[in-house]
DNA sequence: CAGTATCCTTCCAGATACTG
DNA sequence: CAGTATCTGGAAGGATACTG
């Protein structure tokens, strides 16, 4: 009942500038997140976001709605949820290399950064940051289930998407808990490592592992494992 | 002499919250922005962030330092000002993803969006947001003049890097006001329309004139103004 | 379920005074 | 000049009770 508050912006000819006035508050940017991997309910939001407030969560939706980057599914239920719009999904880019940079900086600290909030489905969004079709050498695709989360990577003539559910018939099959998984995409544990500890259970051949490895940037030099990785533990 | 106050943090286990963790607060990515284009003093950032009060970036330059992005460029004198780490300059992908974003929904509204704050020197970012390599023909380059700052482009096998100051042989000189810039950059006004109410001067041939618009991502498809832009006004 | 309304706390802008 | 320190009103954010 206020709405007419002037909001604060930084007010400078700059596209920077611009793009934080829209999405520089707090929390803004995790709502983008969350809706890059598919529609949300208001509920599943709040779940998403531990600590954000109904209020905040409804206002930020109400602005990002007026400022054409988020519109109601269904207009006429007010159940139906939120997804972004065209002009919201070119936030995927920026998302992703802000991601890629947090990501970055966890693994230069080598702090293993134990966080209390986790949830599987972030790892689609470390893993879309990760890919760079660049590095694709086979048109195959990689599954993963993490915490029960399913999802996959498809390459496909150099390029690479990233989708939520199972692949096709996926040429590795990767299995684990978004704990190790995030201490394996930061760097603080070898993947390798992980493989050989039983924390990541993989099922594929050898090479195909390999593969996966350096589309998603985790090659280290003394990778040179060959044979060590059969497959193993199909389920 | 608090310091102990337990910053706020999103706490997730991801990427993206924690870069938002470390640049998310309000006039953080701004300062970036300014260290992006080379190292700055206290009191250049405070002229160039006007509104952010002494205290927040003195707390801002503190906790960046801290976490390892920006660095005195004299640790001796307190008066060399400051510079970004090698981290740092990790952000320079997500930032320019962002004001790409941003130039974009300038873009799409249409609205004239007159800031009341204009700097050229952020004529460089916007410059350096908007060129795809990809899209560069010939190796050359392209000087620009923006209210009396200069800087340019040049393509060089593929590559193109922007930078501050002028260019040794640019294939094009072009001269304009800080408003016109971001009014074309913003979709705005047309190039070629700018050029010819004179708002925008160029010198240089009608296809590197063209080779530029191409590069810059501000061809339409009605350009086709092939020998109407004579070479004119050379100063 | 999808939000409002409310209350309280924290953060921020702006001013100013102080130090080396 | 290059900051640091302090203070104050107001805006943003967090927690929770409440409503259609």
């Amino acid at each position: 009942m206020k709405a007419s508050h002037a909001r604060r912006t930084y007010d400078q000819q700059c596209g920077l500038a611009y793009a934080l006035d829209v999405v520089g508050e707090r929390w803004t940017l995790l709502i983008i997140r969350e809706l890059l991997l598919g529609p949300r309910r208001y509920r599943e939001l709040l779940e998403a976001l531990p600590g954000i407030g109904t209020n905040l969560l409804a206002d930020r939706l109400a602005f990002l709605a007026e400022a054409g980057i988020v519109r109601p599914v269904d207009a006429r239920r007010r159940t139906g949820g939120y997804e972004l719009t065209t002009q919201g999904e070119r936030l995927r880019e920026p998302v992703l290399a802000m991601a890629r940079f947090g990501l970055a900086m966890l693994a230069e600290q080598r702090g293993p950064r134990r966080a209390s909030v986790v949830r599987a489905s972030w790892a689609i969004l470390a893993v879309e940051a990760m890919v760079d079709a660049a590095r694709a050498t086979a048109d195959e695709s990689y599954e993963f289930e993490v915490d029960s989360e399913v999802f996959h990577i498809a390459v496909d003539d150099g390029t690479a998407r990233t989708r939520l559910g199972p692949a096709a018939d996926p040429a590795l099959r990767v299995r684990t808990d978004v704990t190790t998984f995030f201490d394996v995409g930061s760097g603080v544990i070898e993947p390798m490592e992980a493989l050989l500890t039983g924390a990541v259970q993989v099922s594929g051949s050898a090479a195909a592992v390999r593969r996966c490895i350096v589309l998603l940037g985790l090659a280290s030099e003394r990778d040179d494992l060959g044979q060590l990785v059969p497959a193993q533990r199909e389920n």
